[in-house]
DNA sequence: TTGTATGCGTTATCAT
DNA sequence: ATGATAACGCATACAA
């Protein structure tokens, strides 16, 4: 095993000073060439790396982003983490992770042990809880700190920091316009409780859409989730609620899910029903993951570009702590997409 | 904004000397009480935390471990992170993260990155690219240096650490079994190619099966997958050669996959040929992911315990951080388990 | 009871 | 051309 090389070795072993190594290890023009060419192949061979955590110390910069996020095991956040790291490691930074399972004091906690100076910013997006509860000190002792904040996808106006968002309203808008173009007349929403932007955004957007194409909206053809895990009672509880409107309204022909699970869960019990999708019913979904591409029909569904995000959080953190002015705070809003598949038709139903 | 709190600052301050604010704020007994309780007000107040960096540098420990892995976007990696972000934060470590994208040059880049002192020790499941070439210098060099490596999952026996593996061999034959037990006579196994593992083993799983139970091995009913990646044209392609197999065999009755991935996919080809699954055809796959929980019929499938691998890498490596003594290197084989589903007959089909 | 000095590894300023 | 010294923030052995 080769010993952990410094400076100082280098500098007894070779007979000189730490600062002439230093020097000679950067080509500096001072030194010798002799001395130079000496130092620089001694480090070669011992493979000589500078100490990351003394440049840390001396500098007040560690090159490394700490990344806070509700779940890991979750596409979105996932491809997020992805995009983070592309342009992170590119020029150079490391990434910290902490998860907050949704929880407020995991977040906090998480937070916590990285302002001891371990980091020199953050990414983030909200828990739940934190939402729910609108609970943001710790959030603001980070900023009293000076430590830049990335907000993305669970933002909140209360702190004033760069933010990266999906446009979900327009998205919103976009898919229930989608479903109306096609022939849809009577359409289901599958969504969250409103204290999720996320969830309320997207209703909005159905509402829009409803609103612009002169349909009545109808609270009956809403499900509003509040918790669903991965368990498989809160999965058959959700096909119940499902089952349940459609005892009520046989004649829905069109399903909007504002996640992934919810579309295909929908999409699931549709086919169990004996209904043709898409040709009697027409689903789409948001999030494009692994399940909507390996569901059958695949699923038509909006795209929220998370590795774009990533790398969009990324880059602006990155710019402000790089930049020696102070920059304005941005919100930048992330165009969404159709990612148009089989559960949807391809034609308008022809009416008259 | 709160100035950056030091103890330098705390001392002249308050008109104290570094070492005296130091001990009073561990509550040393040395320390009166008037001055124990000013100073701890005082940085209470300002809320004082040690710098991080400057206590790594002074204990050369940075209670941090770097997490390599090939994907994040993939619900296997995802779990084990999830699984080592636990115990590490319960035992006050950060979690840094490094992804290869499969690719020996960004493994050896990501590792390269970390071992100037940013962290205290490796976990790892190497890249297939890293498999395939057999190229190991990076891996040697980090223990050269004596920074501890964990491997899990993807693992190789040129390297003489700590393991945690899946007993992919036992899960092949298992999963091989449970088809054979409830009367498929013809199964079709769908496995990667042979550098790789996880593919090899689990294939070796599904002889052991055929042999105990005195069913012949057929290499036409083996599909072995180079590379699939996300795109549509991959996907179709895997799809077809399913389908020549079934044109030539008509009469497989079972399926083994040994990804998620594949398994869905052969569900799904089964279904469009009009297949009843299970009753003329079960399926099982292998990582216990969203895709078979979501897929329909809900997949029979290998649970790998992914959180639980995670915890005990996590585990392993910080028991060698802080034990005084050399520990002996261990392998850790976690057991697989069935999840049975309802794409596997629930009884065996009375044959006489 | 308090304070001084040293070292962790590096760079930079300022002698020599 | 080379080297001594200070500083980054902290802990600690040792002096006072």
């Amino acid at each position: 095993m080769k010993p952990k090389m410094t400076l100082k070795k280098i500098a007894s072993e070779l007979g000189l000073s730490i600062s002439t190594v230093s020097k000679a290890l950067k080509d500096d023009k001072d030194i010798s060439q002799e001395n130079r060419d000496k130092v620089q192949a001694f480090a070669k061979f011992y493979n000589y790396r500078p100490n990351s955590i003394a440049l840390s110390l001396k500098n007040k910069k560690t090159k490394t982003i700490g990344v806070i996020i509700p779940e890991i095991v979750h596409h979105f956040f996932a491809k997020v983490i992805s995009g983070i790291e592309e342009v992170a490691n590119s020029k150079e930074y490391n990434v910290i992770i902490g998860v907050t399972n949704e929880s407020l004091d995991k977040e906090a906690i998480n937070m916590e042990m990285l302002i001891d100076g371990s980091i020199d910013g953050f990414i983030i997006s909200l828990s739940k809880e934190t939402l729910l509860k609108q609970n943001y000190i710790h959030l603001q002792e980070i900023q009293n700190r000076n430590i830049p904040i990335v907000m993305f996808d669970r933002v909140v106006d209360d702190i004033v920091c760069d933010k990266i968002i999906v446009d979900d309203r327009e998205a919103g808008q976009m898919a229930v316009q989608k479903l109306v173009d096609i022939g849809c007349k009577k359409i289901l929403l599958l969504t969250t409780m409103d204290y999720l932007n996320i969830g309320r955004l997207r209703t909005e957007g159905y509402k829009d859409a409803l609103d612009i194409n002169g349909i009545e909206y109808n609270e009956d053809l809403v499900i509003k989730i509040g918790e669903l895990g991965d368990s498989d009672e809160e999965q058959r509880s959700l096909e119940d609620r499902i089952n349940k409107v459609f005892d009520k309204h046989p004649d829905i022909d069109g399903i909007f899910g504002v996640n992934e699970i919810y579309a295909v869960t929908a999409l699931n019990v549709a086919r169990m029903r004996g209904l043709n999708v898409p040709d009697a019913l027409s689903v789409i979904g948001f999030s494009d993951g692994i399940l909507s591409k390996y569901a059958r029909p695949h699923l038509t569904t909006v795209s929220q570009h998370g590795f774009q995000i990533g790398e969009l959080a990324a880059q602006t953190l990155i710019d402000r702590l790089e930049k020696e002015e102070e920059l304005p705070f941005t919100t930048q809003l992330i165009k969404t997409e159709l990612i148009i598949r089989d559960s949807t038709r391809s034609t308008p139903i022809l009416s008259k």
